[in-house]
DNA sequence: AGCAGTATGACAACATGTTGTCAAGTTCAC
DNA sequence: GTGAACTTGACAACATGTTGTCATACTGCT
């Protein structure tokens, strides 16, 4: 959030501009992210629906019928919560378990014709704000912009930093081996 | 039904080129964010706290003593979020209301020796990652990420499609004035 | 001074994500 | 084939965010 270096707050260590970037991108990140989350709550909102729920049927919509376990692999989070969001579109007749012949106890989850109708709906939402923003951004540069968080995610995934600064055990600093991203 | 003409003269990019690139923007964001949530997740546990703790803490070792209302709004979130975080605090040790002399009911969340230890040290932490991130990407570009996140932010914040696309009733588009952000 | 409007903390309800555990279905090595 | 290992759904507990409501403290206008 600050965008100054803000020298060690806790006097932690000597600046590093570089590294100070990064940090700068993470309060941006954050911000943005959230800014965006808002924007979608209230889009899913006027349609009755939410931006998870969305997030499933936009799923489905996309791939076609899925077992709960699927889609929570694509989205990269728990299945729990997907069976819950699924039980609930289920409920609201948005979406029904159909027979999967593939396995037994895991059916597939299938929009209805309720559901294809707000889903077409909230893309067209979604459509309409990518169009009403994108004259104010400079292609290009959101492209680059996208590529640097594909790096960031990336760097940030498989930096796992030793868990024991309290114990004496010293690991050999995160071994990070990719390009450097322009 | 966006209002924007996208004046794509032959030759220029297909109509929604831009507007895709935005999407794309979107996703990556999303990305991103996840897993930069899944590392701090990671950092913090390892000293026993959780990234939502550790912005309370940040907040009250940089900003000083602060009421819960302030760390909230400072944080754009709901005072009632952070009003749980400080009571664990104080019941974990880490921080203490003080009495507030310009608000009788509003106290002063203050870090404790405990709590100021702990937050330099995660402090620390994320230092790492940030300088063990900052050699891979090119310092240039991660600040122009940052700067596109920045107006991507504001101008998702700004849109405010109308609620009734089923609705006779038809707004007069959102309206941004905002200078493109290259 | 007094009153209306706002800010704040407390409490409740809920949405959505997580982890953990368990039973049953599926897969794979042998 | 068979049995071990993995997958999957169901259920529970919890963390963290949200909104809503209420009573009280503060603020500012008249």
């Amino acid at each position: 959030m600050p965008r100054e270096p803000d020298p060690s707050p806790a006097g932690v260590a000597p600046p590093d501009s570089a590294a100070a970037s990064v940090v700068e991108l993470a309060w941006a990140l954050l911000d943005a992210y959230t800014r965006m989350k808002a924007a979608s709550d209230r889009l899913t909102a006027a349609e009755g629906q939410s931006t998870p729920r969305l997030g499933v049927l936009r799923e489905v919509a996309v791939h076609g019928p899925s077992t709960v376990a699927q889609i929570a692999r694509q989205r990269g989070v728990a299945r729990q919560g997907i069976q819950r969001l699924a039980d609930e579109l289920v409920d609201a007749g948005l979406a029904r378990f159909t027979p999967n012949p593939a396995h037994q106890r895991s059916p597939l989850l299938a929009l209805t014709r309720a559901g294809r109708d707000v889903t077409r709906r909230l893309l067209a939402r979604q459509d309409a704000v990518a169009r009403a923003i994108a004259p104010h951004l400079e292609p290009t540069s959101v492209r680059q912009a996208a590529d640097v968080l594909r790096a960031f995610g990336e760097l940030v995934s498989s930096v796992d930093l030793p868990g024991g600064m309290r114990g004496a055990r010293r690991r050999p600093a995160p071994r990070l081996t990719g390009r450097v991203v322009r």
